[in-house]
Parts: structure tokens; C-alpha cells; sequence
DNA sequence: CTTTTTGCAAATGATTTGCATTAAC
DNA sequence: GTTAATGCAAATCATTTGCAAAAAG
């Protein structure tokens, strides 16, 4: 199955006349096994211990096409750091103020209204995002911790 | 009325211990007073127009500090640009993936479920935040001027 | 063969930090 | 007088860029 996507992957690149090279598959992959929020550096880190040699800019570039090809989302929080997602289906985010923590949470949230007065203001929305911050439960049975 | 303001936050900021300086009631008027999305270096260069020598880490530090005080809202970008918000009441924002702008819409969307899903799983939410990538009108009808 | 992609090293740019001086309270 | 806040300069950190060498198609 992993071939699969990996073959999926390969031909969306050559469709793209773009080419299927093992670094941007093995980053691919990585992300996918790891499967929770990512940073470019986690993801060098770990396609580093499969096929060492990989470097940081690669890295970077892919993650950037996968976003592109709608494999992966990047998630940015508040606070300014920069996360990928591969999870690419519509759902949203908790952010922990204290400890910076990214959580998935899968609820409806019915967009309709905000989409419409986009629209009618001219502007051509596609990926929506949606974002709590707060506590998690643990910054909030240990507030010290999360103290500045 | 801006002096009402100004000692609203002078209190604020006795009231935790914190010292009203100058510095900080210019930072805090210039959010105001432009009244849009702006970065730390915009409201340096407006704040450094009116009051010059006010440094940049002043600047960061402040706009932090008025977060705290639930005084401006730091919206980040998907693509990672970090700008404030004098608005801190609820609403939320479209990012054109074209060129960058961010702005505001005023449209109601309903979290409960959202927020339910979230209590449940024993995250205490706080602030929420929409965010719609896409195109602005700007950029939908020209869209040579956004192409990679 | 041709063109894209890579890795390296260096550049960039935003934000933060250490520390002595200054200013609030 | 005490303590917090400022300005400066330097440090840091993530991300991007230029370019020659390597690899894909």
C-alpha cells in the first residue's frame, strides 16, 4: 500500500514534468509514517537516519511541493512556529499556550457564512483553518509550568 | 478618549507591577491608531516618527506584552508572516496566498462543537481564530502576478 | 543528451538575549 | 532608593538562495 502511494506520488510528479527523485519520495514517506504535526527539522532528522545525505534544503523544497500537490498542510500557530500536517482532510486545530503543543480535533464547523461574505467581497477562498488556543490539559493542571 | 484609553492601559500595567512608560503608551496608541494588520517593523517606523529612539526590541517586547493584556491579537499566517491586530474582538481573517494580504472578515461561525470537542478532550479553550486561504480578488483576476 | 534536482555554503531576515544605563514608582 | 524597562549590539534560529556537480527522464 505504501507502494501505492509512493507510485501515486511519482506519476503526480511526472504529470507535473517534475521528477520522482528518492529523496522527495523517502520525505514523503517520512511524513506520512511519522503521521503528527512535523517541523522541516524533524522531518530532516528522520529521512537523515534513512537515507543519510539528505540535506535541510531539500527537505524544505519538498515539503513545500507536497503542500502543492495537497499532500501535506502546513499549519502555522500563533506563536510563529511552522508545522506540517499529514493529515490533508478537513478538520482543526488546539494550540497549548503553555507548552506550544499542536493537537488535531474533529468537529464540524460550518463555514458557509464566513465563505459567503469572502466571496462577496471578491475574494476566492480554498483551504480553511481553523484554530483554538488555550490550555492543554496538562499546562492546566500544572499552571507553574506554563508560567512566564 | 485616547486619554481615557491610555490610562485604561497605565492601570493595567500598575496593577500587575509593571511600569507605564512612555515608550509603551506610544506603542500602544500607534496599534490603535493605524488600526489594521501591521508588523513589528511598521509600528516601529510609525512609533520611531513620533517618539524617535524607541528600539525595536522594545517594540516586540511591547506588542507582546499588550497580547498578554488581551489588548491586540498576533495572527499568524500560514506562509509565516507574524502581524498584529488592533482588533480584538471576535472576527476573523482571509490570507491571499498571492500576495500576502490579510484581511479582515466579519462573519459569524460556530464553534460550539468545535469547542465541545475540545473541553471534552480536556483542552481549555480561549482565543479562536479563522483562517481562509485563497485569492483575493486582486490576484484571482490577475493571476500571472501570482505564479511561482 | 537535456533539464531538473541536489548538496553545500553562505546569505537573509525576523526575533531574542545579555548587559549596562536610565527612568518609574 | 529599588526595581523594572530601555537601547544597543550581538546572538540565534528558521528558512532561502546561488551555484557547481549529480541524477532523472
Amino acid at each position: 500500500m505504501s507502494d501505492t502511494r509512493e507510485t501515486t506520488l511519482a506519476t503526480a510528479l511526472r504529470e507535473r514534468g517534475q521528477r520522482a527523485t528518492p529523496q522527495r519520495l523517502a520525505i514523503a514517506r517520512v511524513l506520512t509514517d511519522l503521521d503528527r504535526h512535523v517541523t522541516a527539522e524533524h522531518v530532516h532528522a528522520e529521512v537523515s537516519s534513512r537515507m543519510p545525505g539528505v540535506s535541510l534544503p531539500t527537505v524544505y523544497a519538498t515539503l513545500d511541493l507536497l503542500e502543492e500537490l495537497g499532500l501535506a498542510r502546513r499549519v502555522a500557530t500563533e506563536g510563529g512556529a511552522v508545522v506540517y500536517d499529514p493529515r490533508t482532510d478537513e478538520h482543526h486545530h488546539l494550540v497549548c499556550r503553555g507548552c506550544g503543543a499542536i493537537m488535531d480535533v474533529d468537529a464540524a464547523v460550518d463555514l458557509g457564512d464566513l465563505r459567503s461574505a469572502a466571496l462577496a467581497s471578491g475574494f476566492q477562498p480554498d483551504v480553511s483553518q481553523v484554530v483554538l488556543r488555550g490550555l492543554c490539559a496538562q499546562c492546566a493542571a500544572a499552571p507553574a509550568l506554563s508560567a512566564r
